[in-house]
DNA sequence: ACAGGTTGATGCCGTTTCGGCAGCGGCTAT
DNA sequence: ATAGCCGCTGCCGAAACGGCATCAACCTGT
């Protein structure tokens, strides 16, 4: 089932790699192949699609927008193996997702789980990494759908959903804040407090806050996981800062409180965003999936806010 | 610059000829190339293309999918050839329109003249037939941008943008209804009346409206050509019902009068959509002409808003 | 400064693929 | 029945492709 030219998957092959011996590997073809596909590409065109440096190849201008039209092409061509695929009944492919860290605890794994318990021949593969890395690796076509904090994206891609969840405070149960309602951001850091290192997009949304506050902060602790400062918080090192869609088992079990931050009287919000490249149409079964993923966190957003309901 | 797979193009141009033959004259090629490129596609893929009836060939379900991804491939194909020309200064290609009748009197001409003044070498092809017909064309790839009353459109097609125009009566200035602000249909009925056959929207549009009406109108004569309709209203035979789009130079030169139609006190509404292929991104050249058709559009509905506003 | 490793490009050559020609059987319309 | 399509298939020359060995240019570690 390939029936585009060798040039499209060699150039794309290139592309990924920086380089055309490492492309011929991938490709168990030489290298001598793979560079003279690339040469008989731009004389095609009229124009160099990579400049030769001494470690490799880097994409020109012109190359950066063939590397578009065939990622079209190929994500395209994906699609249309699924639908021959589910046409005969069978139903196989790989969902690729890069997210943020704090859909690692239960967002994901529930959903997947649950997905592969309906569709065993859908395989996945996920890929953790910082938001920006999130929407760069959707659009340099590595990842099919991204969870990333809702930054602005590049026009490529295409937000399929916003979910909003409040920005709390994380203490263990036997913490002094742990009877509050809701806390503020003052009463906090006079305890001492677990923050994200900049890498984190929770940091970007705190330290405005932070700023505002006319009392040094007591010295803190610093991470960039996640998951380490969820931890942190459940040994009573601190308080930590982040959504509840992170802390699901420890504040089921008892061990995490969930405060909700109070900022002047209203809530702290962490934007979420799904993305998909925008040029594209996904498989069936991508499709299915991105549909569950988009259900689910809106059902978790609804639950948020019955639990911790906001004057508006 | 064909870095693609022959057997791509060969494809193409046999579903768009329906017959091996008939594409192997269009690509300059012999029929024995064809058919083996397509027959090599079939093993490929797994299952048969086409259907091979005695009367040329038919697509199947397989191959319609097929059919869906080669568009998308030569249809971004057109795009990426684009945005190389726009680097390096050149601006050129073809705009594809299929458009209904009412646009073809002074809208159209309009638009294409002042983009022509503006940019020599895109050129243009224009198609004027029924709504339906319209979507159906741009479904297929032989159109990039459609105008064509809304109806309901299948779900490859974006409706771009949707523009409402008041169908009115077209008459004569010599007519005894020339004098009144707006009609009723009874009032028009009460004289000979030029009707839309039904491969014309606006029969879709009155029909419901003249079969609520108690009294059987008067004889009258029925054509299927929008221009026809407004020259024979224009020698007095009869009253016409179409847009105000459709009339503009023998209106403006006092000829003709368009009375906006008044159906139980509220207007009677032609809707007008604009429609391109969903998965697609448009080359840079045929993106701009759509702005300015819309732009346009958007103009004159709200000019002839306001020359007949109607209470809401 | 030098050696060893890496990079992409190139000449040579066997293999594969492609396309043109001619001819096949099947179908339709007259 | 005949003439004109249709798509398919051997046959063969031409073009494209890929593998191997080799080259010059460059980086790196000593």
């Amino acid at each position: 089932m390939r029936f585009h030219s060798p040039a499209i998957q060699y150039f794309h092959a290139v592309r990924r790699t920086g380089s055309i011996r490492a492309a011929a590997r991938i490709l168990n073809v030489a290298s001598s192949a793979v560079s003279r596909q690339i040469l008989k590409l731009e004389q095609e065109i009229g124009s160099p699609l990579f400049e030769r440096n001494a470690r490799g190849l880097t994409l020109t201008t012109v190359g950066e927008m063939l590397a578009r039209h065939v990622m079209n092409v190929l994500q395209d061509l994906d699609r249309f193996r699924s639908d021959v695929a589910s046409l005969s009944g069978t139903w196989h492919g790989d969902v690729s997702i890069a997210c943020i860290e704090s859909l690692t605890e239960s967002v994901l794994p529930d959903l997947i789980a649950a997905h592969r318990g309906r569709a065993r021949r859908v395989s996945f593969t996920t890929e953790v990494k910082g938001s920006s890395d999130v929407l760069e690796s959707l659009s340099r076509g590595e990842a099919d759908i991204g969870i990333a904090m809702a930054l602005r994206h590049s026009p490529d891609l295409r937000q399929v959903a916003l979910k909003r969840f409040r920005l709390g405070a994380i203490v263990s149960r036997d913490h002094p804040l742990a009877r509050r309602k809701t806390v503020t951001l003052a009463q906090c850091l006079a305890f001492p407090a677990i923050h994200a290192l900049p890498e984190l997009s929770i940091y970007h949304l705190l330290q405005p806050l932070i700023a505002q506050l006319s009392e040094t902060p007591e010295p803190a602790i610093q991470a960039n996981s996640i998951d380490l400062m969820r931890e942190l918080a459940a040994r009573g090192v601190g308080v930590a800062f982040q959504t509840q869609l992170g802390i699901g088992r420890l504040s089921r079990e008892g061990q995490l409180v969930f405060l909700p931050l109070d900022n002047a009287g209203s809530p702290v919000w962490s934007d979420l965003g799904i993305y998909v490249r925008a040029e594209r149409t996904l498989p069936a079964y991508t499709e299915s999936f991105l549909q569950e993923l988009v259900r689910e966190l809106g059902e978790r957003e609804r639950r948020e806010n019955a639990a911790y309901p906001h004057t508006a």
